[in-house]
DNA sequence: ATAACATTACACCTTATGGTGTAATGTATT
DNA sequence: AATACATTACACCATAAGGTGTAATGTTAT
């Protein structure tokens, strides 16, 4: 399967917090890229590495008009990062599910 | 925010393939480190070393019974997984339902 | 006590990240 | 045509990942 490439480009991608701050922002709509680097504290360069590594991912899309770059935010990429996820939220719900039993149980025998 | 740390941790922690499959593995229930590692192509180092990473993020108890190891996964780590990506889903929910209004859209002027 | 076993530590290598400064590129403006 | 602007490329550095082989540690068995 070749989209476990993919996840794994996706959840490397949003494993970084500067990053996951630029999804968010594009969550707003999109953004140029002035704006988009402006609130974090590193080079101009830097940014754009990480663009290069959300681009990788699917996450985002830039678009060239003029001189200047418009990003946008590609959320459906992030289906599979849910999708993955899901696979396991069964296991603490169980547990709050059998947390929730021994309560039951509890109040029965009062 | 101290637990933005614990996500980054997590977040890179299942970034890689053969973590995840590790994770799977242990959905299953606890296992030995020996059988744990067997069905990887990576010298007993490398599971070690996995092993850290996925401790680290809280993903993992290591329990020292005698000369063997006991390995059993918290899924409850993954929590922050699910609730981040949570945000995000409405988004491609949002471009489902703008998809459907499409259409209905079509059929009613037909 | 010694030998076998399970796991980790250590030293080492290669590649990827994340950052920098400076040059290069391509548009827009004057 | 010259200049300013927005973005990226390039060269570089430090650190972390991911892997290896070999030694060290702690347990169990003989």
């Amino acid at each position: 399967m070749y989209s476990m490439e993919q996840l794994t480009h996706v959840l490397s991608a949003i494993s970084h917090p500067t990053r996951r701050a630029i999804i968010k922002r594009l969550a707003n709509g999109p953004a140029g890229f002035l704006d988009l680097a402006e609130p974090f504290d590193v080079a101009l360069n830097a940014v754009t590495k990480h663009l290069k590594l959300l681009e990788r991912a699917g996450l985002i899309e830039r678009e060239k008009q003029g001189r200047e770059v418009l990003i946008s935010l590609r959320p459906e990429a992030l289906r599979l990062v849910s999708v993955w996820v899901h696979e396991y939220e069964r296991f603490w719900s169980e547990k709050l599910d059998r947390f929730a039993g021994y309560f039951k149980q509890q109040n029965r025998s009062k």
